[in-house]
DNA sequence: AGTGTAGGTTAAGTTTTTATTAACTCTGCG
DNA sequence: CGCAGAGTTAATAAAAACTTAACCTACACT
């Protein structure tokens, strides 16, 4: 397998709870970051834009509800999942959560078990995260369509060119380090040659028939046309 | 712009709650059918294709849990979301029943505001059924007829090819992965061999006779004329 | 200028992935 | 029971993608 996997955000004020969430959810797969009150919660889920979101309702700084609301009124998170885990179970305070925007609603305490078994409920509903449409100047990269166009010309590029391009022109002007380009593109546990990067840029470079990826020698590459 | 409303499909042996939930699912602008047993809601299931299933697991005929093993094994059920709403309420009857496929499992007895809030929460993540026949360029898709014409002249598709074919068109341009379309088509806890997809590519383009069906190498297939 | 390092180029070699074809299973039907 | 069609698997061929290695160039540093 060889899709990233998907990122689950917890914030909760009980360490107890986060443990064993965590431990939970790491074993079936998932990414973990995790949260202890709610600007964390915030503030992480802006930096590592998660698939799922699971709040606590009673933590300091921000309520779950709260949060919920900071969140869903971003265009970033109109489509992640969110679920509230909480001890609060009167019916209006569910309504309110489920209104909200959440997805789920359970209680505590919950069996790590069950929680799994919604979680996975949920993304059965979910298709991974779509990459959206890079588009500079000129050229358009849209990864749904796993087509480059340059001024309209559709060029075609291979899967790792295709990759390689498309990460570095995610961030146009910006700098990835060999090793970066490395991790997201070929993966953490691949070892490759010190040779292959440069051979794909190559033929990007020779593909685009544009010289709009610079090296920075010593650092790495980046693209700006 | 009057779209159709989502049809709710109630299964539960016990009038009361039938009532008492058709009641609040009407109230809400829901269509609502309901069913007094398993073998009734598998029926009733077929002929009226709803959008959302409630099933009480313990049923005469069927129980839940069948009820939903059956729909979920056809391919026009793999979409409709299934909500089990039981008295049961031990760890294990519910870690099975969302592992069959169901969307969410409540216990009885529930809030009736509380059971709305929750549908209303599953279908915020579907997009309305969408209609049925697709047409590009030349090529007619019908799912309703089960036909492809190319040109006028009818052409006759396998099942499996037919919902390939619907599927890679249905978005025409974006790229499928290979696991899209193996939960797609075949629903995700088949397992089939590697070669299965592409032998049936090539039959839909032996079939078609027209080169509709791009290969993306490492990737997967996308439709376009 | 000489040397070393980082990256560029090229072609060859390897691996991965898909296409093709045939055979096999399963089911419904006469 | 035997046939026919659908679906799947298996084996092989073919193609494309990827990696490597060897050599080349540029440039900073001494």
């Amino acid at each position: 397998m060889e899709t990233k996997a998907r990122k689950v955000l917890i914030a909760d004020d009980e360490p107890d709870i986060l443990e064993i969430l965590k431990y939970n959810l790491v074993n079936e797969g998932y990414q973990v970051i995790t949260a202890k009150d709610g600007d964390e919660a915030v503030e992480k889920a802006r930096i590592f834009l998660p698939d799922l979101i699971v709040l606590d309702i009673m933590m300091p700084k921000k309520s779950g509800v709260q949060v919920c609301e900071v969140l869903r009124g971003q265009s970033a998170f109109r489509n992640t999942l969110i679920i509230f885990l909480t001890a609060l179970n009167d019916e209006s305070t569910q309504i309110r959560g489920l209104e909200t925007g959440a997805d789920d609603y359970v209680s505590k305490p919950i069996s790590p078990r069950v929680f799994i078994s919604r979680v996975n409920a949920l993304f059965r509903r979910v298709p991974k995260k779509e990459s959206k449409i890079v588009e500079v100047d000129g050229l358009v990269i849209d990864p749904e369509k796993f087509i480059v166009q340059l001024e309209g010309k559709e060029i075609l590029l291979a899967k790792k060119e295709f990759e390689l391009l498309h990460l570095l022109a995610s961030r146009p002007g910006r700098v990835f380090l060999r090793n970066e380009i490395l991790s997201q593109v070929w993966g953490n546990d691949v070892i490759v040659g010190d040779r292959t990067i440069d051979v794909h840029i190559r033929k990007i470079r020779q593909k685009l028939g544009v010289d709009c990826i610079t090296t920075v020698k010593g650092v790495g590459y980046k693209f700006e046309l």
